[in-house]
DNA sequence: CTGAAAGCGCTTACAG
DNA sequence: CTGAAAGCGCTTACAG
C-alpha cells in the first residue's frame, strides 16, 4: 500500500462509470437509486478502499456525527475525582451505542470552558455538547440556550430552568437519607464536608442534610459544615480540624470516598475510632470503598448511567429537538462498617 | 443572540473592506500582511464573533489539529481496568499542553479497531493516532506503518520493530524485581496471574518472573502460571484454585490491584493468611491499594506519564516525522504489608 | 502587502 | 433513476 493521494468519490465514480452525484447518493443510502448501480458503486468503493472525507461531508451537510465534551483539568480536583472518569465511561458507552464520536477538549483555566464551547460550535466541530458540571448561573448553559444549540447536562441547573436537558441523581434525597441513616444510629452531632459551594450538587446535599437534621430536632450548626476539593487531603485536613471540636462530632458525611479515606486516616492517627467515636459516610462508592481497611458506607450515584443517559438525551436533543427533559438516575446507599448497623 | 447563519471569512472581509484572502492570512498569522490591516481585521472578527469553520479549514489544509484514540469496550476487562482511565488522563493532559483535541471512538468487537482507524484516517479526521494496547503481530500497527501514518503506542511491539514510536515501562525488569523481592522474603513457590497472553506486557512480565526464579535456582513451574482478565473475579477464582494446590504456593504476583483484591478476598474466606501463608503483590498501584484492608505491595507504572509521553511523542511524529523512538517510563515498587518486609 | 481565482471533496436542488 | 452545476467556507499559488 502506498501513501498516495486520498481516494475521492470521483475516483469511484470513474471506475463505476457514473457521476459523483450517484456515488454520493450511495454513501447516504438514498432510495432514489437503482439496486444495480448501487451494488456496482459499492463494489468499486470497496475495491479502491474508499472512505468519504468527513470534513468535506460535514462542510456540505453541516453535521459532524461527533459530540463535544470538555473535561476540566483546572483543579486536580476534578481530574482525580473518579466521578469524572466514571461518567466519561458512560458517555463513551452511550456514544458507542448511538454511533457518535466524541471530541474531547480540556480547559485549564476557569473561564476557558465557554471559549472551547464556542470554538466547537462556531468551528462546526460538533453536533451537540455534554456538560459534565455546572455552576450556579452557569454562563455556558446561558450561551447554549441563547443560541439554542443541542446540549445535555450531567447535574442540575438553577431551579426553574425548564429548557435544559439534564440528568442527575436526587442529591437532596440521597443526602437526606444518608443523614437519616446516621441519625437513626443514634448520632446527634453530624458534620459534613461538601465540594465547591458553587456547585449545585453541594447546595442540594446541604439542603437534604439540613432537613434531615431539623426533622429530627437537631439544630443545624454552621460550624460543622465544611467545603473543599474532592481529594484525600481535604478529608485529612478537615478531619484534623474536626477532631479538635468539643464535643467531638459523632458523624461525618463527605462528598467522595477519597475525602473519606483522608478523614479516616486522620482520625485513626489520632486514635479516634470509626465507627464507635464517629461514623463516616461518603458518596460515589468507588470500586474500592468496600476494600478499605474500614469498609465505607457510600452512596453509589451510578455515574456510568448518568453519562450514558446524558448521551442518549443529547441524541434526542439533536435528532428530535428535545429540550427541557429532566432524568433522575436512581442511587443506592451501601451501608458498611464505617457506619454502625 | 440569534441562531442565525454562520459568520464567514467573507463577512469579516466585507466589514473590514478587504478580501477573504486577507482574512485568511490574518487567521494563519501570515507575516506578509500589514500591521494596520491585521489589526482592523482582528477587530472585525471580534465584532462579528467570527470563528473559522474547522471543516473548511481542514479540507483545505489537510490538517485537523486533532488526534484519535480508540478505547476498547469489548471486554469489561479493559473498560474497568484503571490503567486505561489513568493513561487516558495523561493523554488528555498532553493534548491540552500541545493544543490538540482528542477524537475518541470505541470498538465493541475485536476486529473493529482497524476499521475505526481507517475511518479516522481516510475520513481525514485526525492527524495522528495513539494506540493504547497492542498485540503480538498487531494488524493496526502493521497498517499504520504501511501507510506511514503518524502514531504512537502505549506499550511495546514485537522485538525488532524499529519503526514504531512507543512508550512503555520496563515490564521485564519490574516483574523481575518484584519476584526477587518476594524471593528475598524467603518464598520459593511463587505463582503468577497475568493478563491476556496475547498482550506483549504479559509476555515480558512472565519473562522477568521466570528469570528471577531461575537465577535463584527455583525451577519454573507451568502449573503456577495463570492468565485472565484484569478484574476481581479473575483473582477470586484463581485464588480458590491456587488454594487447592499442594503444597500451597507461598507467593502470588498478579497483573492488577483489582485482581489482587479478588485473590485476597478468596484467601481470607478460606482462612489463608496474608502475608504469612502467601504473599501477594500486584501492578498499577491504584489510589486505593494502600487503603486496602491489607495494604498491597504494588508496582506503580506511572500510567499518567505513559499517556502524556505517548502524546508528546505523537506530536513529534506529526510535526517532525519522528519514527521508531522508544521511551521507557520509570516504575516504582511500593512495598506494603501484603508482602512481609 | 493584497486580491481574484481555483481547489479541497463532498451534497443537493434542478432538470431530464 | 442519473448527471451537471453550484455551493459549503476555507487556503494558496499566482499575479500585481
Amino acid at each position: 500500500m502506498k501513501k498516495g493521494k486520498q481516494v475521492t468519490a470521483n475516483d469511484v465514480a470513474k471506475l463505476a462509470g457514473v457521476s459523483s452525484s450517484t456515488v454520493s447518493r450511495v454513501i447516504s443510502d438514498s432510495p432514489r437509486i437503482s439496486k444495480a448501480t448501487k451494488m456496482r458503486v459499492l463494489k468499486c468503493m470497496d475495491e479502491l478502499g474508499y472512505y468519504p472525507n468527513a470534513n468535506a461531508r460535514s462542510l456540505a451537510i453541516k453535521k459532524t456525527g461527533t459530540i463535544g465534551i470538555i473535561i476540566p483539568t483546572t483543579s486536580e480536583d476534578y481530574f482525580s475525582n473518579p466521578f469524572f472518569t466514571e461518567s466519561l465511561r458512560g458517555i463513551i458507552k452511550g456514544a458507542s451505542n448511538s454511533g457518535y464520536d466524541l471530541l474531547v477538549s480540556t480547559n485549564t483555566e476557569k473561564d476557558e470552558e465557554l471559549k472551547i464551547i464556542q470554538k466547537f460550535i462556531k468551528g462546526s466541530k460538533v453536533d451537540g455538547i455534554i456538560l459534565m458540571t455546572s455552576k450556579v448561573d452557569d454562563e455556558c448553559i446561558k450561551y447554549l440556550k441563547d443560541i439554542d444549540f443541542p446540549f445535555s447536562l450531567i447535574g442540575s441547573t438553577n431551579n426553574g430552568d425548564k429548557e435544559t436537558n439534564q440528568v442527575d441523581n436526587d442529591n437532596y434525597q440521597a443526602a437526606y437519607e444518608l443523614t437519616k441513616h446516621i441519625i437513626n444510629n443514634g448520632r446527634k452531632r453530624i458534620s459534613m464536608i461538601v465540594g465547591d459551594v458553587d456547585l449545585i450538587v453541594s447546595k442540594e446535599r446541604v439542603k437534604g442534610y439540613k432537613n434531615a437534621l431539623i426533622e429530627s430536632n437537631i439544630s443545624f450548626n454552621e460550624d460543622l459544615l465544611f467545603s473543599g476539593s474532592f481529594d484525600e487531603k481535604t478529608g485529612y485536613d478537615y478531619a484534623n480540624q474536626i477532631s479538635k471540636i468539643k464535643p467531638l462530632p459523632d458523624g461525618l458525611i463527605v462528598a467522595d470516598d477519597l475525602v473519606a479515606f483522608g478523614a479516616v486516616k486522620a482520625f485513626q492517627n489520632i486514635g479516634i475510632n470509626i465507627p464507635n467515636d464517629i461514623e463516616v459516610a461518603s458518596f460515589n462508592n468507588s470500586v474500592f470503598a468496600k476494600h478499605s481497611n474500614i469498609p465505607l458506607t457510600s452512596v453509589d450515584i451510578n455515574a456510568i448511567e448518568l453519562g450514558k443517559e446524558a448521551m442518549n438525551l443529547l441524541v434526542e436533543a439533536i435528532k428530535n429537538g428535545v429540550r427541557g427533559e429532566r432524568l433522575l438516575i436512581p442511587y443506592t446507599i451501601y451501608k458498611r462498617e464505617s457506619t454502625r448497623r
